[in-house]
RNA sequence: GGGGCGAUAGCUCAAUGGUAGAGCAGAAGCCUUUUAAGCUUUUGGUUCCGGGUUCGAAUCCCGGUCGCCCCA
C-alpha cells in the first residue's frame, strides 16, 4: 500500500481515496451490488400532483451532479438516464449521522435515495429524501460544472465524461438510438426480417473501397473486414429470404475526416419483387416515421447551410443528366456515347473551375461535375435518378437507354443520404459488368455471388443508408465524431497521465 | 500524404522574452427552499515531450506526439 502524503488537500483522488478507505475501516461498502430504482428522473417528477406535496413515495438512483450545501440542509442534483433530478436533505429529517455522512460525499458519486415529491417554491419538483445510500463511490473529479468539456480529444476517448457533464452530447447521441429504433420497427411492420451476415470476408466486395485486412491463426488465411452488406444480402434474396435487411458495421481503410469514420453503420434493405420505385415509397416511410415518432416535426435546420429541410410533401425526383445539362449550361448528355463527349465534358468541368485528373474517363469528370457543383446544392430532399452505369455495376440497366441504370440517389443537405436501385439479377450481365467495371483497385470478383445469381435471385429493389450521416442530418451535428459514441482516433494518450497513479 | 491552428492546475481559460494567474472543483469554517446558491480563509504547476537560442523561455527556433480545420 502506497503512503498517503499528510496534506492531501490539493489532490482530489488522495482526497477520495482517503475517504473511500475511511469509509471501510468504519465497515461500510461503498460499492454496492445494487440498489432499488422505482422510478427515472422524469418519470418520477411526473408522478407529482400539483398542491399535494409528499404523497407520493420514489426511489431514485444517479450520479451526483451538483451539490448546493446551505450547512443544516443541502438541494443536490443527481442524472439518470433521463436527466436530472433534485433532491433536498435536512439534517433533522435523516438525522445527524447520516447527513454528516453525505456532507463526506463528493460530486461524481453514484447514489440510491428514497423521499417523497415536493415543489419548492421556485417550482421544482424535487425529492424530499427520507433516506439514501452510497452505492459507487467516484475516486476522479467531475469536469467543470458550468462550461462543461470542451477539449475534442476528451470528448471522444472520455465520451463518458462528456455524456456526464455535455446534455447536448447526451441528448444527440441518444436520438441516434432513437433513429436506430424507428428504423427497425418501421421495416418490421413491413415484414422485413433482420439478418448478421459475416464481418470477415474473404473477398471484399459490393462497393469500391480499400477493405482493412486481418489473419485468422487457426485457418492460417488473411481475411478482410466487409465494406458493404450487398452481395451476403443478395445471397438471401436467392435463399428466398424477400424482404431482408441487416444494420450493421463495415470497415473502409481510408482517410478520417469530419465526414469519414472508418467504421461506420450501414443500413442495407433488400424486397424482392420491387424496384428503385418500390424503394423511394420505403424511404419515404422511414422519414415519415422518423419525423413523427422521434423529431415530433418534419422539418429540420440544416447545420451547414442554416437553410430549413422540409421532409413533409413531395419530394423532388430529378434525372442525373438533367441536372448536369443545367449546371454547365449546354447539352452536353446529348453527346454521351460520340466521340467529343469527354473533350465537351473536359471543357465544361474545366469552366466551372474544377480540376480534371488526366486518367479519368468521361463519366468520371462528369461525376465530378455532379458530386463538386451538383450535389452540394441539393438541401431539400432530392432523389437522382438514371444515373450512368459507369457508376454502379449491380443495378439493372434501363430499357430505353442501356447507358443509364435504373437507380436513384436521394441527396438531402448537400449530401448522399440514401442509393437505391432495382438490382441486377442477370448472372451473365452481372459478370461481364464486374468484368468491365474499370479502376485500378479492381476487386477481386466475387465467383461465389455470382453462382448464387445463377440458381436464379427475383427481381429486388435494394437500398442502403449511411446511418451516421443520416444522424449528422437530423442531430443538426457539424461532424461524424459527433454521433458517434467512440469515433476513431489514433491510438494515444487517454488516461496516460492516470496510468501512473498509485494503486490503494 | 500536404498546409494551417492548437496543447498552461482535476476542468474552463489568462499571462510584452523578466517571480506562471483567475473562475469552477478541492481543503477549513459559516449558512435549514437553493438554481452557475452566497460569504470568509486556503492548497494545488514536468506550461504535451525532446533538443536549441538567450544572462533569463509558457512565450523565439528545430524535431516529435496527439487533436482540430482545410486540401488531395
Amino acid at each position: 500500500m502506497s503512503e498517503i502524503p499528510e496534506d492531501i488537500s490539493h489532490d482530489q483522488h488522495a482526497v477520495r481515496l482517503k475517504k473511500l478507505q475511511d469509509m471501510r475501516t468504519a465497515g461500510f461498502d461503498p460499492f454496492r451490488a445494487s440498489v432499488e430504482q422505482t422510478h427515472f428522473s422524469a418519470e418520477a417528477m411526473a408522478l407529482h400532483v400539483e398542491g399535494q406535496d409528499n404523497a407520493v413515495t420514489v426511489k431514485v438512483a444517479g450520479r451526483l451532479v451538483v451539490i448546493r450545501d446551505m450547512g443544516k440542509s443541502q438541494f443536490v442534483k443527481i442524472l439518470d438516464q433521463q436527466g436530472h433530478i433534485q433532491l433536498y436533505l435536512k439534517k433533522d429529517v435523516i438525522g445527524e449521522e447520516a447527513y454528516a455522512a453525505f456532507k463526506k460525499l463528493d460530486l461524481g458519486d453514484i447514489i440510491g435515495a428514497e423521499g417523497t415529491l415536493f415543489k419548492t417554491k421556485t417550482g421544482e419538483i424535487t425529492v424530499r429524501v427520507g433516506n439514501y445510500l452510497l452505492v459507487s463511490k467516484a475516486l476522479r473529479p467531475l469536469p467543470e460544472k458550468w462550461h462543461g468539456l470542451t477539449d475534442a480529444e476528451q470528448v471522444y476517448r472520455q465520451r463518458y465524461l462528456d455524456l456526464i457533464v455535455n446534455l447536448e452530447s447526451r441528448a444527440r447521441l441518444m436520438l441516434r438510438s432513437r433513429i436506430v429504433a424507428s428504423i427497425r420497427q418501421t421495416l418490421a411492420e413491413r415484414q422485413f426480417i433482420e439478418v448478421e451476415t459475416p464481418v470477415l470476408e474473404g473477398v471484399a466486395g459490393g462497393a469500391a473501397a480499400r477493405p482493412f485486412v486481418t489473419h485468422h491463426n487457426a485457418l492460417g488465411a488473411d481475411f478482410y473486414l466487409r465494406i458493404a452488406l450487398e452481395l451476403r444480402l443478395k445471397r438471401l434474396l436467392v435463399g428466398g429470404y424477400d424482404r431482408v435487411f441487416e444494420l450493421g458495421r463495415i470497415f473502409r481503410n481510408e482517410g478520417v475526416s469530419r465526414k469519414h469514420n472508418p467504421e461506420f453503420t450501414m443500413l442495407e434493405v433488400y424486397q424482392a419483387y420491387s424496384d428503385f420505385r418500390g424503394m423511394m415509397q420505403l424511404v419515404r416511410a422511414i422519414f415519415d416515421d422518423v419525423c413523427r415518432k422521434v423529431l415530433g416535426t418534419s422539418e429540420i435546420k440544416h447545420a451547414a447551410s442554416g437553410q430549413i429541410i422540409n421532409f413533409a410533401g413531395e419530394w423532388r425526383e430529378a434525372r442525373y443528366f438533367d441536372l448536369i445539362d443545367a449546371a454547365v449550361g449546354s447539352a452536353l448528355s446529348a453527346l454521351r456515347g460520340t466521340a467529343g463527349y469527354k473533350a465537351a465534358a473536359t471543357a465544361a468541368a474545366q469552366q466551372l473551375g474544377l480540376e480534371i485528373h488526366p486518367g479519368w474517363e468521361a463519366f468520371e469528370i462528369v461525376n465530378e461535375i455532379f458530386s463538386k457543383k451538383i450535389e452540394p446544392t441539393l438541401i431539400q430532399p432530392t432523389f437522382v435518378t438514371h444515373l450512368p452505369k459507369e457508376l454502379c455495376p449491380l443495378a439493372k440497366l434501363n430499357l430505353q437507354d442501356s447507358g443509364l441504370i435504373d437507380v436513384f440517389e436521394l441527396c438531402i443537405g448537400g449530401m448522399e443520404v440514401a442509393p437505391a436501385y432495382s438490382e441486377q439479377n442477370d448472372p451473365l450481365v452481372q459478370r461481364a459488368m464486374f468484368a468491365a467495371q474499370a479502376g485500378e483497385d479492381q476487386q477481386k470478383l466475387d465467383t461465389d455471388f455470382l453462382l448464387a445469381l445463377e440458381h436464379g435471385m427475383p427481381p429486388a429493389g435494394g437500398m442502403g443508408i449511411g446511418i451516421d450521416r443520416l444522424c449528422i442530418l437530423l442531430t443538426g451535428a457539424e461532424s461524424i465524431r459527433d454521433v458517434i459514441l467512440f469515433p476513431s482516433l489514433r491510438p494515444g494518450s487517454a488516461g496516460a497521465g492516470l496510468a501512473a497513479a498509485a494503486p490503494v
